[in-house]
RNA sequence: AGAGAGGUGGCCGAGUGGUCGAAGGCGCACGCCUGGAAAGUGUGUAUACGUCAAAAGCGUAUCGAGGGUUCGAAUCCCUUCCUCUCUGCCA
């Protein structure tokens, strides 16, 4: 959420940030404040007669003891239409404090100056390219083709026990899985991360908190008996970690990272994107979390870039990094770069990390905040990262790894896989 | 899942209807003492909101959370979450 107090100096600024990513409902910002001033007057009337209540207690109190039971009584008279009208507004306060939350649930983060002005993924910027496209052999197989074939994932096994996009991996397809998070693991603690298992059922409040509640509910599993929800990525569990929380400027920063399965119901979703390993309602991803001082958060974001590139790079897989233009930007991004690979046999591009930096967007909800070295308490910047997210870097890995003798596994796999191909 | 006990400030812990944002201790910060340190000693030590240009100050709220009773609630009642003990079940 964007902090009300930032809202009442620079509102000409963040309707202009958010006219980048084409939010055109720039009213709900003076409703917001009008609301505010409201919400100000309310409470201050309310102060002025709880006041005068406490006082009146006091006075009934002393009455009582001293014996004087008859003023006491003339004086209830006044005190109970005072609980009466400090009622009236105090519900008011409540209702005014729950309409500004509702609107401020459903204004996004303002992109920073960098992310260019788009409607769609056409306008993404395009920063570089690294590793280099493979010269596949005649008759080349997409994923799904090569699953089958040298059978590592089974997709009609997984709907029969589930569902649609719940495959089984077996044998070499489950080891290259498993070889994946650790070598993923690995690379993220050598980089300073700290290793963290997490639960994969959040509560509501750690929903609310990272933004996937009251919005995007129906992209989560609800477990409605226990009213629990099965985590769309370890960002939930991992962020939620510090809600609540008033650190200290020395206490960061702070880098955690995770392996977890993904639950999405991807509603919605269909026909050729769904292909496959391109999208699964269950699927691996290792994360990469972390909280920031506002002066050097922007820095931290560029280090998670070049970490996941340097990943990428190791795994001789083709990439690009985009800047991803305002239209294309998730809601509570300010920023975000997404890494994408080649799929050689696909001929297309897929999306197997986005990085990103929330800014004070999500501390503002998670109540996350830090006291800074002269003392003032300013919101955390949080920021995170896929590093990586499994099934399009295992697609990618299958198809453009193809040769007629078999599947060639990168070199700085083959300690994690214990083997080098697949046939 | 059933029965019982409990959740108080950074920590421990007192407080069963008024003078309690909360005794006392520990910790921490600053000062005094000391050659230096320890000990001793003094002062301070929560968060949010409102008021204010801002700070100070003042007001309000907060004793797990939410609601209720009462002129008045940390204290009584209800709901809920969490922790512990016993029983049951079970990786």
């Amino acid at each position: 959420m964007i902090p009300l107090k930032h809202l009442r100096e620079n509102k000409t600024e963040i309707i202009e940030g958010l006219q980048k990513r084409n939010f055109k409902q720039t009213g709900l910002l003076d409703t917001l404040l009008s609301l505010d001033e409201k919400r100000r007057k309310t409470q201050t009337e309310l102060d002025q007669q709880l006041a005068e209540a406490n006082q009146l207690a006091k006075k009934i109190g002393q009455l009582f003891k001293s014996g004087k039971a008859e003023e006491a009584q003339e004086l209830k008279a006044r005190s109970g239409e005072l609980k009466t009208s400090s009622k009236t507004l105090q519900e008011s306060l409540q209702a005014t404090a729950q309409e500004m939350l509702e609107i401020r649930y459903q204004i996004p983060n303002v992109p920073q100056a960098s992310v260019p002005a788009g409607t769609s993924e056409e306008d993404n910027e395009e920063l570089e390219r690294g590793g280099k496209l493979p010269n596949l052999h005649e008759g080349a197989l997409p994923h799904w083709e090569l699953a089958k074939k040298y059978d590592l994932i089974d997709f009609d096994l997984g709907s029969k026990i589930t569902g649609a996009g719940f495959p089984v991996y077996k044998g070499k397809g489950a080891r290259l899985q498993r070889a994946l998070i650790n070598y993923f693991l690995d690379k993220n603690t050598a980089a300073g991360y700290q290793e963290t298992q997490v639960p994969h059922l959040v509560n509501e409040a750690s929903g609310i908190g990272t933004g996937q509640l009251p919005d995007k509910e129906g992209q989560m599993y609800h477990v409605t008996g226990d009213n629990l929800y099965l985590i769309p990525t370890a960002e939930v569990p991992l962020t939620n970690m510090y809600r609540d929380l008033l650190l200290d400027e020395k206490d960061l920063p702070i880098a955690v990272t995770g392996y977890t399965p993904c639950f999405r119901r991807e509603a919605g979703s269909y026909g050729a994107h769904v292909r496959g390993l391109n999208r699964l309602h269950q699927f691996d991803k290792v994360e990469i979390v972390r909280l920031e001082t506002q002066e050097r958060s922007n820095e931290a974001l560029e280090e998670m870039m070049q970490h996941v590139k340097q990943i990428l790079a190791e795994l001789e897989l083709p990439y690009r990094v985009l800047r991803l233009c305002g239209g294309d930007l998730g809601f509570t991004s300010a920023l975000t770069y997404d890494f994408e690979l080649f799929s050689a046999a696909q001929e297309k591009w897929l999306e197997i990390s986005s990085v990103s930096t929330f800014e004070s967007y999500q501390a503002e909800r998670l109540q996350l905040r830090y006291r800074t070295k002269e003392g003032q308490k300013q919101n955390v910047h949080t920021l995170n990262g896929s590093s990586l997210a499994l099934p399009r870097v295992l697609a990618t890995l299958l198809e453009n790894g193809q040769t007629e003798e078999g599947i060639i596994i990168p070199k700085v796999l083959v300690p994690y896989t214990g083997f080098d191909k697949i046939d």
